[in-house]
DNA sequence: CTGAAAGCGCTAACAA
DNA sequence: TTGTTAGCGCTTTCAG
């Protein structure tokens, strides 16, 4: 059986309130007797059970994870990487609230009560999926990814989409490029009307007129790049190149362009967003905008823990910054 | 503030013994009181807080997940998406339990139960990265992933690796390939061992005799793979065909076959193993043994249920099928 | 500076 | 069939 606070007080020659505060800083307690009970911890290797702890009304070191588009999102992984090191450097465990489906008789909110979670971090791109309504009502300290909630204790941690699209607009222009294109994503998600903005903007700066046939829609996905890559290329005067809302939009966006009979960078310039794994095995190599999931995963924890932590604190926009990563899917314009 | 069991015990005007009955399907209680409880649990969406749950002895559905490769683990996503899935029809929530670090000053059997947590899912691929002696002996059901631990409470689960090389070796002398190269994981880790059985069994089934000189160090990594390769073809009479213990030396290997001036598949076969996601997008596309990671994570947690349901169940080693998928990277051996 | 005792939310004997 | 009560492991007043 796991030792418990009296195992360690009877060791120790000492009250079970005495183990307590020393466990718990308290200051007001000998040197000496702090040193033993300290040994005798590290010999028994006592940890304080968290249940009982967070029972009486002391932190859970417990924070919950919840993912609107379920655990297969392409990020999620370096998302946990980034995690996990803020993780360890404030104390927390992760619990994956498995059972969570949210709706009728289900509640996100008292699961997370009944789990004693201290906060939480939702990860997805649709306002429309979910109500979050009642956590934030709740009063639950949450950070979203990728969703611009700030409300409550809720905030959110995403990337700098709009600048990084308009930087990377403005490299397609460096290019001699004038007939750009954008394929969304799903176009009520944050991070595309962002991305949009920043096209745009971008647009702008270079000189050039923005031109609604060449806005193709999309929601993420190879098969959307794909059809939407179809759709440009249809155009009576089609673009030279493209900015995709992200990774497997570009790649399916290249298939099209493949099968219309040309080649990439030469006849067309693709540009992507992400970076995942993938973008630099394809052929052509991805030039993309690389988000830092790591540092998004690690603040995402920084934030939920200085909110948890403070309560007087204003729930954080924490953005990241981006990098754009040259690789050969972007080619100058050809002169026509 | 979270509703308690003294809420709803008030609200229905009975006690919470009363209400504790009901919920945990005592049948010692009246149709109509129950209904009413029922009732008022409902409607204050009561769910009986874990940490008192699992204080007083009941079960605390939760299960602790610890990987020795870290997060990072090419598979860990989609093994994730398939304990899920059992997850919640058993009922469990999973914790990652992110402060550990085996060794000296850190227990993580002590971890474990500081947490109650109820089972364990560890995975990893080398014995002797870690002691899971402590564990082992913990009597905490545990449930290894590729790990060949099988004592006390403790069992695991793997792919058919033996069989499934086996059978890839018979697809490469199929295609008349006579001169059968091997690349190695790290060479002393359970998949490795099991995959080099089934490569030496392949060739004998194939009437091929084993070639010492045919057998190159790696250690699932595309550099590995790369370096492994290079060896390989400066041999006096090199091979015509590698099978190789992941898809990242695969992909290594075929870099470095085509800085020696030949193209796969047409001078040189390369089969790989585990049909992570970028084998289906690099070119060309990796023929390769699929692990069916989905099967194995829903797997690991039905029977880590079963341990932890049955305390004389013997531990299980779980075998999980595999699937070769045939694309572009093997060809017909040439006739020389 | 230390310890006795109450109580967190729940379950399980035991009484009624 | 229901309610009273002790106690799970811990923290925290409050006396000593």
């Amino acid at each position: 059986m796991a030792t418990n606070i009296r195992d360690v007080a009877k060791a120790a020659g000492v009250s079970v309130a005495t183990v307590s505060k020393v466990l718990n800083g308290y200051t007001t307690v000998n040197e000496q007797t702090k040193e033993k009970v300290l040994k005798y911890v590290k010999e028994l290797q006592f940890r304080p059970n968290q249940a009982a702890r967070s029972l009486v009304g002391r932190r859970s070191m417990t924070i919950g994870i919840f993912l609107t588009t379920g655990l297969a999102h392409p990020f999620f992984a370096r998302i946990l990487v980034g995690m996990e090191q803020a993780l360890q450097a404030k104390g927390y465990d992760l619990i994956y609230l498995a059972q969570m489906s949210w709706g009728k008789e289900y509640s996100f909110v008292r699961h997370c009560q009944s789990r004693n979670v201290e906060g939480v971090v939702v990860f997805g791109f649709q306002h429309e999926v979910t109500d979050f309504g009642e956590l934030i009502e709740s009063d639950i300290p949450a950070m979203f990814i990728d969703l611009d909630i700030r409300e409550g204790r809720a905030g959110f941690i995403s990337s700098d989409n709009r600048e990084a699209t308009e930087r990377a607009v403005a490299y397609l222009a460096k290019l001699r490029h004038r007939r750009l294109a954008y394929i969304s994503g799903n176009k009520d998600s944050y991070v595309d009307i962002h991305r949009f903005a920043g096209f745009r903007a971008g647009l702008e700066q270079a000189g050039i007129p923005y031109r609604q046939e060449y806005t193709a829609e999309g929601d993420f996905t190879q098969e959307a790049g794909y059809a939407a890559m179809q759709r440009l290329l249809a155009l009576p005067e089609p673009p030279t190149a493209v900015v995709c809302c992200s990774d497997m939009s570009a790649i399916g966006a290249i298939e099209a362009i493949r099968e219309a009979g040309m080649s990439v960078p030469e006849d067309f310039s693709v540009l992507g967003f992400d970076d995942i794994e993938l973008a630099g095995y394809v052929r052509p190599a991805l030039t993309t905008v690389r988000q830092d999931m790591i540092a998004i995963g690690r603040k995402v924890i920084e934030q939920l823990d200085a909110l948890i932590t403070d309560e007087t604190l204003d729930p954080p926009a924490a953005i990241v910054q981006t990098e754009l990563v040259v690789r050969d899917s972007c080619g100058p314009a050809k002169a026509d």
